[in-house]
This record gives C-alpha cells, structure tokens and sequence, in this order.
DNA sequence: ATTTTTACTTTCAATTCGAAAGCAAATATA
DNA sequence: TATATTTGCTTTCGAATTGAAAGTAAAAAT
C-alpha cells in the first residue's frame, strides 16, 4: 500500500498534462480497459492479459486508481481471498479517451491489430455515440 | 539521435497497449499538445512550455516523434539554426484522443485547470465535431 | 491434513529520468 | 571585425522507476 501514501504533483494546470500526472503511464488505461471490457475483474485476471504485467506493478497501479477513485476494490461475495475490482463513472467515462487510441491505432497500426479490435473501431467510425453508450450504459 | 535507432516493441496486438508503446509516456502527448494549439514550434518554443522539460528528454521525444512520423522537423526559412516542428495528418489525428483528456480533466479537475482551457472543454461538450474540426483543418 | 491458489510484498539489477553543465555553430551586438 | 549571446542539442550523473523473480500469508480445494 505503498503507492496511496504518495501525493500527486501536477506539472501544471493544462488539463492534458494533469490527465497523463494521473494516468498517464504505460498500464493504468490497461486496467481500466480489461474493466470497461469484462466489468470486472480479479488480480488473477488482470495478471492473465497479453501485455504480462508484472505482480509489483499490477499492486501498485490499482492501489492508485482506488485512491483516484476510478476504480473500487470489493470482495467477492462467497471467496474470502478474492477481490472484485470494477470501475466507478469517474474511471468509466475514460473510455472515449481509449477508445480514441483504438480508432488511430485502428487507421495508423492497422496491420499489427487483433481482428476483434478492428471490428470494434469500425463501429466506432460508424456509429461513435452509439457504440459507446453500448458500454458505458452498462 | 540515439532515439532513431530503437525499435518499438509492442506488449500485444490491442491497440490501446501499442497507442501507449507509441507515446504513452507523460511527455509525448504535450508536444502533441503544443503544435496542435500552435501550429509550428521551436526547440525553446517547446522547452518554455509550462511542464518544463528537460532538454535531454525534449530532445529525445522530438527523434522518437519525428521517427513515427507524428511529426516533421524542418529548416527556418531564414535563420540557419533554428528548426521548426510541425504535424504530419498521423500526428494531427492523435488530437481527438487529446480532446477527450481535455473533457475528462475539465469534469473531474475543474478547480485544477486553466480557464481557457475550461472554455475548450465547454466547446467540445457543446459542438465536439465543430470544435475539433476548427483545428484539424488548419 | 496437505496441497494449491490467490493476492499480494520483497528484493534487486536494469532502465529511465530530471537537473545541470557543456558544446558547437549561427546569429546578434558592439 | 571581434565578442557575446542564442539555439539546439549532447553528456554526465545521482535518483527514481521498472520488470523479473522469488517469497509469504491466508483461504480454499483436495
């Protein structure tokens, strides 16, 4: 619990470098990716995805996105040694952000992407608001 | 120029993880920032910013940018050691996604921002494809 | 009763970072 | 024309951050 001691310090007050002094790393918008996908997950799941996030790594992000609240941490209703993360609005409504990265990526890296990520981003070219308030609303 | 002989390497085949192997680092994206507001910068241009980057890092970014080609290094017209940077349209199509940081920092940092950056947030609420537009054309 | 699983923490070497100083070429100034 | 200054970097180096691996404690499964 190391990282919910730290103070955030913003470079300065431009909203875009104060959005990357949150989030603005290489794994935070990976969690809250898995969790705009699957709703929720537990420590082992998020261990589970592609980009092997290391144990230390993954511990120490998701105590920082509880104490931004984006996310919340539960337990699971009949495990005692699981927990439940999932996202509050504040971590959801990041999504049109991400899902930005995926349509660039979807134009610029196109060849490098999974196919289910290609149908998602033609959806958003297609029909953006309706394609998010599909997960959003959720 | 030691960023021009790196090669990327992707964590996975999502493309939120390999937008953020791109420029998922706290600097890349306020370059971005600079000549989307701007339109053309200089070395100092980027190194008076208010974040205040160092200039091994700046340096290092601007290679790293210039080799993904999110941007184009040029000479001035008239004076021989001055450089402008510009965006190319693949640079230029990463402002969506910044806009998008724009609006999430303006709901949940509001007492944090800028006020002109507050007003940009309010456009994009109010028109997002007019806004946006206003700046991708130039 | 023992093994396995889960959610971490700890350790540590390697990478990345920021701050400061240095530098060469071009330009401005005296 | 000589000197000072500016610009766009590079270099250095101590500090912070990272990934990989191993370790741990409690709960659950066998």
């Amino acid at each position: 619990m190391k990282a919910k001691k730290e103070k955030i310090i913003f470079r300065s007050d431009c909203p875009i470098s104060s959005a990357l002094d949150l989030f603005g790393d290489k794994w935070s918008l990976l969690i809250i990716r898995d969790l705009v996908y699957f709703g929720e997950r537990t420590f082992k799941d998020f261990s589970g995805a592609a980009e092997k996030i290391s144990s230390a790594r993954l511990s120490d992000r998701l105590c920082k996105l509880e104490v931004l609240e984006l996310i919340i941490k539960s337990n699971h209703p009949t495990n005692k040694k699981v927990y439940l993360y999932t996202l509050t609005p504040k971590g959801m409504d990041l999504f049109p952000a991400i899902a930005e990265y995926v349509k660039w990526s979807n134009k610029y890296l196109n060849d490098h992407i999974a196919e289910p990520a290609k149908e998602f981003a033609q959806n958003l070219e297609k029909d953006r608001e309706g394609t998010l308030n599909q997960f959003m609303k959720r």
